[in-house]
DNA sequence: AAACAGCTCAACCGCAGACGG
DNA sequence: CCCGTCTGCGGTTGAGCTGTT
């Protein structure tokens, strides 16, 4: 009785990634796009779950995502939407490109919560934290006001210098509340420009990236887990770090030990996707050793296969 | 140098919603 | 409309790292 596992959980393996199951994962995701996430472990041949196959793909294996601290920008962004859409990470990151839900819900926790404890406002509710300002000394009562003043100025004055972006903000947000259809966000998505997003191109989690082949932002991870955080920038279990340096794309450095700084300045415009994008990803699908797989000689139309199609692939593969 | 505390973030869990038969 | 399956989401956990004593 009760509600069927997710999976088959005997015999899967948990934890950290290894660098042979991200390749395994990606090879297969670039050679046949997203689809059936409970079959891809099976046919990836990996020992996992398809839960685990998407969360890795989506939060760490995705091409198009950007990497380190939210810059200064992001992070207002975040706020303001937070402030009107509560733990909507999903709805939050959309708005985000190349940020994933986990890692803003991370960030927002660790960082931006203690921040703006800090400056005396509620993250919850987004007012001031004291519930009765008059048992609070007048310096602090105005100390208060003078950080929320400021907290609201530090928007308002980039609301100044970029003008449209208070629109922005409250055009996504009124989408999100009225769970518009997404092409009318794209139709907007061009005031993104006023706001320093680098990549206003469609992004969906549940995607294979359909980005615009130029530059795109790549953020170097935080210096300190370039060092910690094992599992993921270093060669420790979950490394790909490796493995994408092997890749050798063009142009691209994945050596995250070497950005170094990474506070606001260390946003790095990586030339990821040039021209030789698709010959870039034809590297990889030549590379794959299961002869068997489909090859889809431009990866990233497979996300746009219909259901159709993508059912019949998995059949196919399965065959 | 060792022990401990605190921090970060990838990964997991369980629920809810979407969807198709 | 119901039921089963699948995916997405948000909350939580815990391993590993850093900083402090």
């Amino acid at each position: 009785m009760g509600r069927q596992p997710c999976c088959e959980k005997v015999g899967l393996k948990k934890g950290p990634w290894t660098t042979e199951e991200d390749e395994k994962l990606i090879k297969f995701i670039l050679t046949h796009g997203q689809c059936c996430w409970r079959a891809v472990p099976k046919l990836a041949g990996l020992l996992r779950c398809g839960k685990s196959c998407r969360l890795r793909w989506t939060n760490y294996l995705r091409p198009d995502l950007k990497r380190g601290l939210l810059s200064e920008q992001e992070e207002k962004l975040v706020i303001d939407l937070h402030a009107q859409l509560g733990n909507r990470w999903s709805k939050i990151a959309s708005h985000l490109p190349g940020r994933t839900d986990n890692e803003i819900k991370n960030h927002w926790n660790t960082h931006i919560k203690k921040k703006l404890k800090k400056m005396g406002i509620d993250p919850v509710t987004h007012k001031p934290l004291v519930s009765n300002p008059s048992d609070q000394p007048q310096s602090l009562q105005n100390q208060h006001q003078q950080k929320e003043e400021q907290s609201c100025s530090t928007i308002s004055a980039d609301a100044a210098k970029t003008p449209s972006a208070d629109d922005f903000i409250d055009s996504v947000i009124t989408e999100a509340k009225e769970d518009e259809d997404r092409t009318s966000y794209m139709a907007n998505a061009s005031m993104l420009d006023t706001i320093e997003v680098t990549d206003i191109n469609s992004f969906c989690t549940d995607e294979v990236p359909l980005i615009d082949p130029n530059d795109i932002l790549v953020a170097c991870p935080p210096s300190s887990s370039a060092s910690s955080s094992s599992s993921s920038y270093n060669n420790n279990g979950g490394s790909s770090n490796n493995f994408f340096q092997e890749l050798q794309f063009p142009d691209l450095d994945w050596s995250y030990g070497e950005f170094g700084n990474h506070s606001d300045g260390g946003n790095q415009h990586i030339k990821m996707w040039d021209d030789d994008y698709f010959i870039n990803w034809d590297f990889l699908v030549d590379n794959v050793d299961d002869k068997t797989l489909m090859v889809d000689p431009h990866p990233a139309n497979s996300c746009q296969r219909s259901a159709l199609d993508q059912s019949s692939w998995t059949n196919e593969v399965v065959q």
